[in-house]
DNA sequence: CAGCCATAGATTGTTGACAATTTTATCTGT
DNA sequence: ACAGATAAAATTGTCAACAATCTATGGCTG
């Protein structure tokens, strides 16, 4: 999931595997041009021009659209077209806000339901974040702390909060991530990330879900800064 | 919005008016069809008879079936088929936790944000709700709740947690609502509603907040209990 | 008789063309 | 030169046919 992999197999489809229909193999490839960038915040999107360029008709590209309406990364409008969607300070902070929410109640269920292969799984990943910062290696610095978060939120059992995380909130908030990256500062994190693992491993959902809202308000803070930045030049 | 109409015109489709498209019409024909019970929960879901019985092609036919996909209402395959959402207990339950949290927070928001207007028409919405149980007049509980929940919710001015309450978590809530109908229990519910308004009004989040969470919880039990003598038949 | 394979039918996925609408460009009059 | 109306171009919405995939029926083999 979090391997390295050709840039270009992200923007590309390739038609051999037919487990997956057309549509979502677009989806996957038009939702990473938008997460990185390649398609600008505000761009308009053209269906033909989409469709040429990975080399399959409209219907499916269409399809992907409407997905991408959904999880927000674009915004449609019915008879005019659609345009990727633009980040905003308010928007972001509204987006944490909910996520916050979240993510504690997600921490708190996780204390209650957490199965004990899930919990040795969650800590040998910590362990391999650890190891990997150690060796100075940055490169999955931000994968990494998306799969924390996922495990977390899958280990909650609840599929409707999962649904709503992972399904919905994260595309978008992948994209203000990506596109407002700081270097970060993955030593803290993955500190924060140990206490709360401990935290669920205890039982302990309340203080799981303090530490959670807390670690996400440092991110929220740190992507703030960088978005302001940004928005100043 | 809750005004009275002929039940037919919610299950067809008119193809004048063109300002929405076809696709969106589909969608608020099926998706009430779906809620109310007449495309039974587990049944098969076909495109073209779908499309078919309104006269339009299997384009925006599959177009709905995305949205409706999207809202949980029907679960899709690919290459097989959809099929509509099935209720269970445990579903219920998690989707009501969820709502809990999430109106709860909208409270809070709303007790912080909301406008002199919005709370004057919330006020006004509770006299038209209590005056029209007091002659006895029954038929808009349902929407009439749905009505209120919505006002708080819009008044939280969060936009992402109205996208994720009523965008995506209510259309099945209603599913549930609507196929496990109680006479309920009205009167004490808006009294109910009457305390969360007030709360809300005075600014005490944390309160609104409280209630609006046992109120949701009351009406879950009765959710449930019903479905329950629903799945033992 | 049970279980497996092959074929036929039905259903979904995809395509390219057409219709409806919006956007852009052009023209006219003041 | 500018504002408004008109026509042309581009883009989205819709359709019907075709291709790919799944499901069901029937026959065969052990």
């Amino acid at each position: 999931m979090s391997k390295p992999m050709a840039l270009d197999a992200l923007t590309t489809i390739d038609k051999e595997t037919p487990a997956l229909t057309l549509a979502d193999k677009a989806l996957q490839a038009i939702q990473t041009s938008i997460i990185k960038g390649e398609l600008a915040p505000g761009s308009k999107i053209n269906e033909q021009m989409l469709a040429q360029r990975y080399g399959i008709s409209r219907g499916p590209t269409r399809e992907a659209l409407l997905t991408l309406e959904r999880r927000r990364l674009i915004v449609r409008v019915p008879h005019v077209g659609a345009r990727v969607a633009q980040l905003s300070i308010d928007e972001l902070n509204d987006l944490y806000r909910l996520r916050s929410v979240l993510e504690g109640m997600a921490c708190e269920l996780a204390a209650q339901h957490i199965t004990p292969t899930a919990l040795i799984q969650l800590r040998r990943l910590m362990d391999s974040q650890e190891e990997a910062l150690a060796q100075g290696d940055t490169y999955f610095q931000q994968d990494g702390d998306v799969d924390f978060h996922y495990r977390i939120i899958r280990a909650s059992g609840s599929r409707h909060l999962q649904e709503t995380l992972i399904g919905n909130l994260y595309h978008l908030l992948r994209m203000y991530r990506y596109q407002c990256t700081s270097e970060a500062r993955p030593t803290k994190a993955i500190a924060e990330h140990r206490c709360i693992v401990e935290a669920i491993a205890d039982g302990d959902g309340e203080l799981a879900s303090l530490l959670m809202r807390r670690h996400i308000e440092q991110g929220r803070r740190n992507t703030e800064k960088r978005l302001k930045a940004l928005q100043e030049e």
